[in-house]
This record gives structure tokens, C-alpha cells and sequence, in this order.
DNA sequence: AGCATAACGTA
DNA sequence: CGTACGTTATGCTC
């Protein structure tokens, strides 16, 4: 078989590697935030991938030595002796470098006893014999015995690991003047400092390689120890013993027992989502850029091998990225024709970015695979009237971060249609956690490349367009197969059933906004203002002196120097002052000082709120947010600027915040809708538990018919506690709670809240079994998934961390629950929505918090607006019990609330 | 100015 | 030692 058809076996001795690698580069350059140093990972996994490239190995592993000891320290005890003690900065840089190259699916070796080196001579034994072409990679001159026709060694000079010096057997002649075979006797004669293997006296190389070449190898050369005359002669016949040991330890073992079969050192392609989480963890940027670039070429290519690069360590990449069309500048017939041929060129959509100045757009970039266009838009441009008509119609369109552009072309009058895809929210449904908030992001982290920066200070604003929309609209084409090939089926179907059609919804609700009256937040402000000035003077009476209340630091110097008081809960930076810890404080050590302190944070927290909002009332007397379609990881909606979906609710000022939301002029009242229970629903059905499926079915309130079967009463005999009990129970249930959280919630003793649980999940044992297989489940898939398929991974099921690990237990307990919750909702946002608009009806849907929807009714509208949104709300799902929707209407949000 | 932390509002 | 968010003030570092 030609060498080039051989399959290539690539073994490196891992830990020769990155100890060169820690000497070769500063330590001081390469740490995480958190001061873990990664200089000796950095140098490994920067050559690794560098000889991926280059040698294309089809098979591959990496061998460590598993302690400092083995056979040969028990030989010779002094063996590698002279070495110091591993430096620490060193130290814990191997285990994260195993977990690394675990992570790239890197098989990794160590057996005890013997050396990686031994591993090396092993598998290069093993390889010859199977017809592979091996290549060592060691910084251990005795691995140079191990070179053959078919065995290469690749060495690291002095520079470091980034340039490997090769070794063929022509190259070891030339360099050493010896066969590869003799090269450990040569090694035995003139010692190994470093192995701390003490040679013959005076005999270095060159004498050494002149008896071999008279005497053939060591034994011969001992036979005729006699006939070498002279001191060395003399010193040959006195330490032989030395050379003999040196040559019993520096052979290498070739037939180690392995655990594996070269066929399972099968190179695989890089799993990027697997070691993502790894590289970021080591804030390894370019190299994870590398890494999913050699992925990317993996998957387009389907070939076992990597990109073929010269990369140099550290540098831009050899191999060109690939760079945007020159933008074509088209209009009437001419962009007419263009938009047809590129319909037909992409069937699955077109790449679209609008150019977006004050809100509204100014011109388009639109691309297919190898073309872009530019357009210059403003209203009643005839010659753009093709592109108009292509927006307004259903053919497909790619957006990137779609939702405020589909705002712009609203406010420009323009119609829009046909979005199937947006690369931002399916690349949050690949990877829920994101951290991918932009097209860039996006781009460096599926294609591996960087979207050229535009310089700001370059911006010509001619035409009323700037260069960009065009190369963005084009990335944007690109995402789309590779973030679609990252879903999964069922995630496919929620993006394109769920997320698409919400994102026009969401749109319409943030252009609309909501009322809310700013002299009645301005009263309330200055009241609850004066208020706090007053309970700050009397805190401050109290201690004597004045002190800012609201800085944590500050009130630990007042409550456990001043006033003696014991300490709280351990925070990173001294000790809690929240408010559960104060009113503990206030019931083993009553001061007068923690009631004021406690009610100035409520009353100031609520002037924060206030404030906040009335700053965000727009001129149009409405407050528009934004909702963040990928904002939780669960799936749910988040809302800022400002967070209405926080708008307090439980205390008498809270709720005459809500009562400043108000419907606008044109409309009569305010309708309010939320599902009740939806997550102890979702629960019911996820569990199929007999018990909680008929309480939802009977008609009795939930909590009432649950305290009855735990407590074993009738349901007209459960008392006000027991189903406060039963009540935190159900919901704690959701979220992990443990007997622990359970009775300091419920202040009961330890024992009563074990007791508790232990008779509910008496009487609703499918609960917990189900609750149990949620989190067993995660385990084995790596994450969990909603009813409707959304998944969310969970790496640290897996961290040998307990704290880590526990925590991710009850998230991915609590995710299939709050994610199935979220589905639903949005569903139900975007039937209501379409339904609405169906019916022709001018009643609008502002706002959601999470299981509730927020609309203003439009005269005459009440009842059939009420059941468009009781009807689709309710069927937004077919669970085995019913969505039960309750609605209220009111002038203002408070009195709305049923 | 930018960042982390503690605290706290909602579902 | 209960999930998911966003916002704020404080106090640190740059």
C-alpha cells in the first residue's frame, strides 16, 4: 500500500507536551478571570490542532503518564530524581487539559505503572503491524527508538511546541550519526540528565556513536570493554553497571496492555457544542474559533480530517474566509428581475437586513448564496415599489434579530410577510444559555469567522444608507443551514410553528405600548418619598447618626458592630442584611431600627419602581417595552426597558402602581387573562397522576381537594393552614424544594416538612416518580425537553461538584415545567393575535406576564373579545385537564384583576 | 465609565 | 438547602 493511502495514527505524549508548552509560553499571558493559569493548555491544544491540520490523522490519542512513579522509579529510585517539584502554576493545568481533549472526543491514555512514553512504544508497535503510518509526538529523546519506515517522531525545539522537528529514520542518522535502534544505547552510555541517568564518565555522543559503529551495539561494545584504552577506557570497565542500568530503563515497553483497539482511536469530528462549554470556561477565543472552523470544514465536507491549514500559532488563519458579493445597486425593473431569479436561486429564503435610522428604515440589504443588493428606500419611491411588493408577500425571508426591524417597517408604512427564519432565535434554541446576542456573535461562533467591523468614523450617509445591510443580509444566509442543522426536529417545528410567527406579535405589542398616567405616578412618588424620608429619620434616631440605608456595608457596620446584633448568613463580602435575615434579627433581637430599615426598603424599592416608570412613559403617554423572545433560558419571555412583567402586586402601594396602567382614549377598559395553575397543570399532565388529574377535574379548588387527601379530611375541613401547607408544597414541588426549604418557608420544624412530603407523595406518588425521571432522564440525554420540544441542555448534571450538580438538578427539574408553560403561552399570543385580526376587531393585546395577557378593549368589543381570548388561550393545548382561563376587566390594571 | 454584588420586584 | 428573569444603588476598579 502507497504511504499516502496508509491511515495515520497520531500519539502524543501528553504531558511532555504541555510541560514544553508551560515553559514555552507566559504564564502571566494566559489565565482565566478567575486565576487559573492556562498557558501549558493553551501551547497543547494550539499544536493539536495545528497537526490536525496539517497530518490529518485518521486515528489519534494522547497518552499521559498516570503518576511520577512506575516500574522503573521502583527499579531505580532515583529515576527522573533530579527533577523538582512540579511547579504549581503547572499542577492544574493537566486534569482541565484531559477535560479538554475529552471534550473534542481526544481518547486519552494512562496506565499505571508504566509511562506515556511506554503507550507510545505500544501503540507505534501496534500500528506498524497494521499497516498504519505513526507519528509520535514526544519531547522525550528516548521515544527516538521507536522511529521506523513507518514510525516518524515529531520533537519540539527548543522554541517551543508551536514548530515540531521530524524525525524519519533518514533524519536520526543525520542528526545523531546512528540508527534509530541504537540510540538508546547511545543514551545509556552518555546518560540522561534529565532521567537523572548518570552515564560513563567522559563519554559523550560522539564517543559513544564511534564504539557503536566498532563494536555494533553496547553489549559489543562491553565485550571489548577491555580493548577501549585510556581514562574513558578505564571508566567504560569502572561504571559499566551504570551504562547496563541506564540501558535496562530506557527501553521502552512496547507491549503494554491497552484497553483499546486502534480501530477505536478513530478520529471524530469535533463535537463544537461539546467543548464550548470547556474553551469558554478557559476563555480560549481564538482557539474555540479555530475548533469550529475545523468543525465547520468537517461537516461541509464530511471528511474525517480537518481543514487543511498552515496556521500559524496565534495568527489569522491561512485558509481565506470567505467574503460578502459586492453589493449591486438595484432598482425598478432591473431589482424586479433580480428578486425573481434570486427566488428561484434560493427557494428557502432570501437573506434580508434593513438599514434603520430613528426607528425607520432607510434602505435594505438583501442577498442570496453569491449576490447581494443594495437598496436605497424611502416612501413613495416608485422604483422600489418591487421590493415592497416582495416584503408584503409570503416569499420566504431570513432576518437576523427580525423583531425590531419587523418594528421599522411597520412605522414605515411597509407591509411585511414571510419571515420563516430568524438565525437569533434558532441559534437560541440550539444553545439556550446563549451567549450569542448578535449577527457577529453568531457568525464567529457557527462559521468561525469575524463580520468585518464597520468603522463608524467610515459612515457615509449618501443616499440615506450606510455600506452594511448587504454583507449582513448575506452572513445571515449563511447561518440559516448550519443553526438549522443544529436543531433537532422537534425544535425545528417549535421555531417555525411557535418562535417565527410570535416574533411579528411581540412586535405589534411593543409598537403599541401601554397608557400609563404620569400624575399618578408623580403623586405616588412624592408620597411614598416623603415617607421614606420620614422612616429614614427615625431609623437614623434610633442608632444616633446617619447612615445610607441603602448600602448593605454600611448596615453591617450599624447592625453587627454598633448595635451587637449576631451574625447573618454568610454573603461574598460580609454578612446578609435582606430582608428575611432582618426580620429574623427582629425576632430574636427586637430594635426599633430594623423595622424602619425594613419598611424604608419597601417603601424606597417602590419609588425606584415608580420612578422608573414614569420616566419611561413615552410622549405618546405610553410606556412601550421590549420583550425578550430569547431572553430565558426555559423559553419564557423577558421584558425590559423597563421590566413590566416585575410591576409589584402584594402590598396595598404596589398595587396603586397597577392602577396608573390605564386602556388608552379610543378604548373602554382594560381585559386581563391568565391561566390559573398552568404550571401544577402542566405537571398533572406531564405526570399523568391520577390524583392531580381529577382535582383539576372536579371543579373543587386545587389546593382544597390536595389538603384533603394529604391531611385525609373531608375538603370542607381543610383549614386556612393546612392548605397554605399543601399550596407551598404544590408549587415548591416545581422548583426542587427540598424538606429543608420546605419548613423554612412554612417556619416548621425539620421533621413536620419531611413529614409533609412524605404524605403527599403518598397520595401523589406519579409526581414524584415523575419529578425523579425528569432529572434521570437529563442525565442521560443531556438535557430536557418541553411538551412541545423545546430542549434546553444540562452540562452540569455531570460536574463532579455537588453544588454545581444539584443546582442543575433542579433547573432541569423545574424546565420542562416552565418551558411547557411558556410554549403554551406564546401559543396562545399568536392564535389570539391572528384570531383578533380575523375578526376584524380593534381591541388590542399589550402585554404579557408570563401565564397572563393584558388588552385594551375597544368600544362594543367586551364580550367578543372575551371569548376570542378565553377560547384560544384555553385550546392553546390539549392537556388530560383543562386550561382553565380566568378574565377581568377594569379602567386600570389593578381593577382588572379578578 | 464599566463591572460585580446585594437586594428585591414579578411569575 | 426553590426555578426564571430585570433593575437599582453601592462600591470597587479602570
Amino acid at each position: 500500500m502507497p504511504d499516502a493511502d496508509k491511515p495515520t495514527l497520531l500519539v502524543i505524549d501528553g504531558h511532555s507536551l504541555a510541560f514544553r508548552a508551560f515553559y514555552a509560553l507566559p504564564v502571566d499571558s494566559f489565565s482565566t478571570r478567575d486565576g487559573q493559569h492556562t498557558n501549558a493548555i493553551h501551547g497543547f491544544l494550539s499544536m493539536l490542532l495545528l497537526l490536525l491540520a496539517n497530518e490529518k490523522p485518521t486515528h489519534l490519542a494522547v497518552a499521559f503518564d498516570k503518576s511520577r512513579v512506575s516500574f522503573r522509579t521502583r527499579e531505580y529510585e532515583e529515576y527522573k530524581g533530579t527533577r523538582g517539584e512540579t511547579p504549581p502554576e503547572f499542577k492544574g493545568q493537566v486534569p482541565l487539559l484531559q477535560d479538554a481533549l475529552k471534550a473534542m472526543g481526544v481518547r486519552t491514555l494512562e496506565i499505571d505503572d508504566y509511562e506515556a512514553d511506554d503507550i507510545l512504544a505500544t501503540l507505534a508497535a501496534r500500528g506498524r503491524a497494521e499497516g498504519y503510518r505513526v507519528l509520535l509526538v514526544s519531547g522525550d529523546r528516548d521515544t527516538i527508538q521507536l522511529v521506523n519506515d513507518d514510525v516518524t517522531l515529531l520533537y519540539p525545539n527548543t522554541q517551543g511546541v508551536s514548530q515540531l522537528k521530524r524525525y524519519d529514520t533518514a533524519a536520526v542518522v543525520e542528526r545523531y550519526g546512528i540508527r534509530p535502534e541504537q540510540y538508546p544505547d547511545v543514551a545509556a552510555l552518555v546518560g540522561e540528565t534529565s532521567d537523572n541517568l548518570i552515564g560513563i564518565t567522559k563519554v559523550g555522543e560522539k564517543t559513544a556513536v564511534k564504539w557503536l559503529g566498532l563494536y555494533g551495539d553496547l553489549e559489543g561494545i562491553l565485550a571489548h570493554a577491555d580493548e577501549i584504552k585510556g581514562v574513558v577506557g578505564q571508566n567504560l570497565r569502572d561504571q559499566k553497571e551504570n551504562a547496563i542500568r541506564n540501558r535496562r530503563l530506557n527501553q521502552l515497553v512496547s507491549d503494554v496492555e491497552l484497553d483499546v483497539t486502534l480501530d477505536e482511536l478513530e478520529a471524530k469530528p469535533i463535537d463544537v457544542e461539546g467543548v464550548r462549554p470547556i474553551f469558554e470556561r478557559l476563555e480560549f477565543r481564538t482557539l474555540l474559533e479555530r475548533v469550529v472552523k475545523i468543525a465547520a470544514g468537517e461537516t461541509n465536507g464530511g471528511a474525517v480530517a480537518p481543514v487543511p491549514t498552515q496556521t500559524p500559532l496565534e495568527s489569522a488563519p491561512a485558509v481565506e474566509a470567505p467574503t460578502a458579493p459586492v453589493p449591486q445597486r438595484l432598482a425598478g425593473p432591473e431589482l424586479s428581475d433580480w428578486l425573481a431569479r434570486a427566488r428561484a436561486a434560493e427557494p428557502a429564503g432570501l437573506g434580508l437586513s434593513l438599514e434603520i435610522i430613528d426607528g425607520s428604515v432607510v434602505g435594505a440589504g438583501i442577498a442570496t448564496a453569491d449576490e447581494t443588493v443594495h437598496l436605497a428606500w424611502q416612501a413613495g419611491r416608485s422604483d422600489m415599489a418591487p421590493f415592497e411588493e416582495w416584503l408584503a408577500s409570503d416569499a420566504p425571508k431570513i432576518i437576523t434579530d427580525a423583531k425590531p426591524q419587523v418594528k421599522a417597517l411597520s412605522r414605515s408604512g411597509l407591509s411585511f410577510d414571510g419571515l420563516v427564519l430568524d438565525p437569533l432565535v434558532a441559534g437560541w434554541l440550539v444553545r439556550p444559555n446563549l451567549t450569542e446576542r448578535s449577527l457577529s456573535d453568531l457568525v464567529t461562533f457557527h462559521l468561525g469567522e469575524t463580520v468585518p467591523q464597520a468603522d463608524p468614523a467610515q459612515l457615509v450617509p449618501e443616499e440615506g444608507s450606510d455600506a452594511g445591510a448587504p454583507e449582513y443580509a448575506w452572513y445571515t444566509l449563511r447561518l440559516a443551514p448550519i443553526v438549522l442543522r443544529a436543531l433537532s426536529e422537534g425544535s425545528r417545528r417549535l421555531l417555525a410553528e411557535i418562535e417565527m410567527p410570535l416574533v411579528p406579535v411581540l412586535a405589534a405589542m411593543e409598537l403599541r405600548g401601554v397608557t400609563v398616567e404620569h400624575d399618578e405616578l408623580a403623586t405616588l412618588s412624592s408620597e411614598l418619598g416623603d415617607r421614606a424620608a420620614a422612616l429614614a429619620a427615625s431609623a437614623f434616631a434610633e442608632i444616633g447618626r446617619e447612615v445610607n440605608l441603602g448600602s448593605p456595608k454600611q448596615l453591617q457596620e450599624v447592625l453587627f458592630d454598633q448595635l451587637g446584633m449576631p451574625k447573618t448568613r454568610a454573603t461574598k463580602t460580609g454578612y446578609t442584611t435582606d430582608a428575611s435575615a432582618l426580620a429574623d434579627l427582629q425576632e430574636s433581637n427586637p430594635h426599633p431600627f430594623l423595622g424602619y430599615l425594613l419598611e424604608h426598603r419597601d417603601v424606597t424599592k417602590l419609588r425606584q419602581i415608580v420612578e422608573s416608570l414614569d420616566k419611561s412613559i413615552g410622549p405618546d403617554g405610553r410606556i412601550h417595552t421590549s420583550y425578550g423572545q430569547i431572553g430565558a433560558a426555559t423559553g419564557r419571555m423577558s421584558s425590559n426597558d423597563p421590566n413590566l412583567q416585575n410591576i409589584p402586586i402584594r402590598t396595598e402601594d404596589g398595587r396603586r402602581i397597577r392602577k396608573a396602567f390605564r386602556h388608552g382614549s379610543e378604548y373602554t377598559e382594560l381585559l386581563t387573562a391568565d391561566y390559573s395553575q398552568i404550571e401544577m397543570r402542566i405537571m398533572a399532565h406531564l405526570s399523568g397522576d391520577p390524583g392531580l388529574i381529577e382535582a383539576f377535574n372536579s371543579g373543587e379548588d386545587l389546593h382544597r381537594f390536595v389538603g384533603a387527601r394529604v391531611f385525609a379530611v373531608d375538603p370542607a375541613d381543610v383549614t386556612p393552614f393546612m392548605r397554605t401547607k399543601v399550596k407551598a408544597m404544590s408549587y415548591g414541588l416545581a422548583y426542587g424544594l427540598s424538606a429543608f426549604g420546605l419548613s423554612k418557608q412554612l417556619r416548621i420544624d425539620r421533621a413536620e416538612a419531611t413529614q409533609l412530603m412524605k404524605e403527599y407523595f403518598q397520595r401523589f406518588g406519579a409526581v414524584r416518580d415523575y419529578l425523579r425521571g425528569v432529572v434521570e432522564q437529563a442525565k442521560v440525554d443531556g438535557y430536557t425537553e418541553t411538551i412541545f420540544g423545546r430542549r434546553r441542555p444540562f452540562p452540569d448534571l455531570a460536574s463532579p461538584n455537588r453544588v454545581h450538580r444539584e443546582n442543575a438538578e433542579r433547573a432541569a427539574l423545574n424546565s420542562p415545567i416552565q418551558g411547557s408553560a411558556a410554549d403554551i403561552m406564546k401559543i396562545a399570543m399568536t392564535t389570539v393575535e391572528s384570531e383578533i385580526a380575523a375578526r376584524g376587531l380593534a381591541s388590542r393585546m399589550l402585554m404579557t406576564v408570563h401565564d397572563e395577557l393584558i388588552f385594551e378593549v375597544a368600544p362594543g368589543e367586551t364580550e367578543v373579545l372575551e371569548e376570542v381570548v378565553r377560547d384560544r388561550m384555553s385550546h392553546a393545548a390539549e392537556l388530560l385537564v383543562p386550561l382553565d382561563v380566568q378574565i377581568g376587566r377594569g379602567a386600570n390594571w389593578d381593577d382588572a384583576a379578578h
